[in-house]
DNA sequence: CTAGGGTTAG
């Protein structure tokens, strides 16, 4: 049995959350990247020819790159079985469409494929180009064949699944047992489902998803667990968590891939508790987990700031997962970003040997989100010498480093140069991005006018990252002139509202403020709440504005009357521009005093010993004052702060913050 | 000769 991380503290009931990550030291990127052997030229040479069971072997033995085993076999007489493997072998490993036409071409020289019962071997060529995402080259090998078997088709079914191609995949899958005489088998069903739903939600897949599982049942394959995961996953990327359970209870649950899926299903579905809860239950029932069931785990751990909990799934993988995985790293690197512990993530990232393009993403993503932007444009230098091809999340990632930092200049020079430098199209994602960063930093006209000539139509949330441009520099014609477009466009949105209402408040402007809170009222609108939460070992400590639920809640008052008398002797002024909800202004100042970050340091600063990090998590945007209040609060603890809000992360040293004031 | 689950991005 495996350890059972100190019993998943008792059943959990844990937070819902937002977003990224935080702090510091720059340990000059010193990452090596291992360079590779160049290309996978040279064939090893034997010096005998080889035998015919020898030339089988060498097709497939994993020592020897797909080319040079196919040079090797080309040269000693190939038998068709021995192109069948050659074929598997050059399908699995990041198929290259030119040596498979090569070889196809070989395969059609030698007259393999000219007529008579050469099924397999087409349909290993079929399978080749499915592999390949090149769905219609397979169906023009599978219109030439002769007779067609369940593989045949099923190896095509992948093909249009996998591209995407899902109503053709759908026919394809009618046509089987209709036209072909073949019989959907339990290979049929994950290629037909595999690409279902993933990259195309919606209605219609549902129905879909409905009529295929009672194909499933009807074939009698509902206890398999490939297609019970294919299923589960089918059914969670609809959003449809009954039906996923439905499956689930029926499958075949010795099967630890099923229990990835059922895993992946409960994140889909925004479930986290269960998911935690359903790995629980996988340890419970002695199932190993593997690299894709920590990976997800990860991703919890980080997406909700659950430190502790992150580090025993660390720990419990060291234990359980010998063979390094890129993905799972990954993971790993971005849960101690998302947990505010930037060195951590730093230290995952160069003692990882198996570094990937998403390895330097995650890690440059990570740096932006703590205000490191030098480092993360020192990482992405580095990606070349690495052998790795920057994409265009790399490049994404990279502007928004630029972008938290208000490092317009370099901003506006790595986008003008993505094109023609690094070759990639700014994506509607890359001028989102700019515009942000042009409105944040006070350029609301240029922002503007970038958003009417970008290629794309402006989403609301991004008139929405405007308006919230246009308070944060007090510009009230232009945010009164979005803030309508937006009250029409998603009138229930009240974001938009509440962007307004701080904008006439910054002003001064009482009765405006006062003005658009009604109409929010009228309209029966509400904000999201705010609250920010801090771990203590195993426990969160939740806390709202004034919220005195807290069992030791007036020591935490009496604390935090305490430190604002510090800090307050320290210089700090309350700023009351950022108290929007009163109109009063001694009112205005109480007001600010129980904010809820606010809160949750005092406790923090209560509960753990002085000298401590304390990370706190705000599922809002952090608010000026707070901001201001947190610096004096690191100035008179000694403490190290580090906040994260649902964008980016603060790090409180000494009186001041990473972000420079730039947020 | 064919199959299922994971990581970055707002």
């Amino acid at each position: 049995m495996f350890c059972p991380l100190v019993c998943l503290w008792p059943l959990l009931s844990c937070l819902p959350s937002p977003m990224p990550p935080i702090l510091p030291p720059p340990t000059p990127c010193a990452a090596d990247s291992t360079p590779r052997p160049a290309g996978d030229a040279v064939p090893h040479r034997n010096q005998k020819p080889p035998t015919h069971r020898q030339r089988c072997r060498i097709t497939t033995s994993s020592s020897s790159s797909p080319l040079s085993a196919a040079r090797v076999l080309i040269a000693n007489d190939p038998t068709p079985r021995a192109f069948s493997a050659l074929f598997k072998a050059a399908s699995s490993s990041s198929p290259s469409p030119s040596l498979g036409s090569q070889l196809h071409a070989q395969a059609v020289v030698r007259g393999f494929l000219g007529d008579g019962d050469n099924t397999i071997l087409s349909t290993a060529v079929l399978n080749f180009y499915a592999s390949c995402r090149e769905p219609d080259l397979a169906r023009r090998v599978f219109d030439r064949m002769a007779r067609r078997n369940a593989v045949t088709w099923n190896a095509l079914i992948k093909g249009y699944a996998q591209a995407g191609r899902r109503d053709e995949a759908l026919a394809l899958f009618r046509c089987m047992r209709r036209q072909g005489g073949v019989a959907p088998d339990k290979y049929t069903f994950p290629a037909l489902l595999s690409g279902i739903g993933r990259n195309h939600g919606g209605g219609c897949v549902q129905e879909l998803g409905g009529a295929v599982h009672a194909q499933v049942v009807k074939s009698g394959l509902d206890k398999d667990p490939f297609v019970g995961a294919s299923l589960v996953s089918m059914y969670a990327a609809t959003g449809a968590l009954e039906d996923v359970k439905v499956v689930f209870d029926d499958v075949d649950t010795l099967d630890p891939v099923v229990w990835s899926s059922m895993i992946s299903a409960y994140i889909n579905c925004k479930e986290e508790e269960a998911a935690l809860l359903t790995f629980y239950k996988m340890l419970c029932q002695d199932i190993k987990p593997r690299q894709f069931v920590y990976s997800s785990l990860f991703a919890i751990c980080g997406s909700m700031s659950m430190l502790e909990m992150g580090r025993q799934v660390h720990a419990h993988s060291l234990k359980n997962i010998t063979d390094k995985d890129a993905a799972m790293t990954n993971a790993l690197l971005t849960m101690y970003s998302d947990c505010g512990c930037i060195d951590d993530a730093w230290r995952v990232f160069e003692s990882n040997d198996i570094v990937d393009v998403i390895s330097y993403n995650s890690m440059i993503l990570a740096l932006g989100q703590h205000a490191q932007p030098k480092e993360a444009a020192e990482l992405f230098r580095q990606i070349k010498f690495s052998g790795l091809i920057p994409d265009e999340v790399t490049l994404l990632n990279l502007l928004s480093a630029f972008n938290h930092a208000g490092l317009v200049h370099e901003g506006l020079h790595l986008f003008d140069s993505m094109l023609d430098i690094e070759g990639i199209k700014p994506t509607y994602q890359h001028y989102a991005c700019v515009i942000d960063m042009l409105a944040r930093s006070g350029e609301i006209e240029e922002s503007m006018k970038t958003i009417k000539e970008m290629p794309f139509e402006a989403e609301t949330s991004l008139w929405r990252i405007v308006l919230g441009a246009c308070s944060k520099h007090g510009d009230i014609e232009t945010g009164m002139k979005i803030a309508e477009m937006l009250f029409e466009m998603e009138p229930y949105e009240p974001t938009n509202y509440i962007l307004l209402g701080n904008i006439c408040a910054r002003l001064g402007r009482w009765a405006e403020a006062e003005k658009v809170r009604s109409l929010m009222e009228k309209r029966g609108i509400d904000g999201d709440d705010a609250f920010s939460w801090i771990e203590m070992g195993q426990t969160t400590h939740k806390f709202g504005v004034d919220d005195r639920s807290h069992p030791i809640s007036e020591e935490i008052y009496r604390n935090l009357d305490r430190l604002i008398g510090s800090i307050k002797a320290a210089g700090y002024v309350p700023d009351t521009n950022f108290a929007t909800h009163s109109t009063e202004k001694d009112r205005r100042e109480e007001s600010l005093r129980y904010h809820c970050e606010k809160l949750a340091f005092a406790f923090g600063d209560l509960a753990s010993p002085s000298g401590d990090t304390l990370r706190i998590m705000k599922n809002l945007r952090v608010c000026g004052d707070c901001h201001s209040a947190y610096k004096y609060f690191s100035l008179v603890t000694g403490r190290k702060i580090v906040l994260r809000d649902n964008h980016r992360f603060h790090h409180f040293y000494n009186g001041a913050c990473s972000c420079g004031d730039y947020w």
